[in-house]
DNA sequence: TTGATACTTAAGTGAATGCTTCAACATCAG
DNA sequence: CTGATGTTGAAGCATTCACTTAAGTATCAA
């Protein structure tokens, strides 16, 4: 991936289970890189690589005081993924209604309310 | 990716800006291959390729009649991913109002009402 | 039957991904 | 200062990705 939207970013790093699993535990709270690589089974660098790939998608934020990098969950880009999907199902229950409306004007094989 | 959770999958095939314009096309009603194509700066076969990650992601069905295949959305894997976003809002909001009750009644800098 | 249409498949290529290890570096405690 | 802690960075490696081209296979129309 070479020049993304946003959206591309987002869903790449909601791709990866490990990634979740640290997005998961930051939605309960703010937490050390170390806090979110010890139920990991990885290196601290992968860890660390995988908090990068979050940062850069904008879904975690973090800042460093003294040694300790604290992250908490940015929810804006995991808003504009979850918007993204529900304009999809949006969009497809609209046709749907529409075909809905489409065949009971059509073929009222009941007979229809008023 | 070599062996993946549902989740994983979906938002995989998400993360694609050709697929989701493929989605996009196919919210608006079913298409063919052709049409998928059509609008796409890139080969049949890449189309093809694009599809099968959407199909293996449950997020689209087809079926193929003569020598057409037609595909269609299938909502439930989008729903899936919607979800997980959803719930990790919900823990997040959950937490906050948690913090925000804490905050009220530990530091009552102006009256409390009631 | 012949040709055009609509896909399908295989093989190849360069770039990106998800790790690893090893070597830094900057606090902070004693 | 000295060592332990918490993180950061570079390099390397196997795999996966997003394409391409080229060669199929059905199906339908004439």
């Amino acid at each position: 991936m070479l020049q993304h939207q946003p959206l591309d970013l987002a869903f790449h790093a909601l791709s990866d289970p490990t990634r979740r699993r640290m997005v998961e535990r930051l939605t309960l709270g703010p937490a050390s890189v170390s806090d979110l690589a010890e139920p990991l089974p990885m290196s601290m660098s992968a860890v660390v690589q995988h908090l990068k790939v979050l940062q850069d998608a904008g879904l975690v934020t973090s800042e460093k005081v003294g040694r300790v990098r604290t992250c908490r969950v940015d929810t804006h880009a995991l808003s504009a993924a979850e918007r993204w999907i529900a304009e999809r199902r949006l969009a497809m229950e609209g046709r749907l209604d529409r075909l809905g409306a489409f065949l009971d004007a059509t073929k009222p094989e009941t007979e229809p309310r008023e």
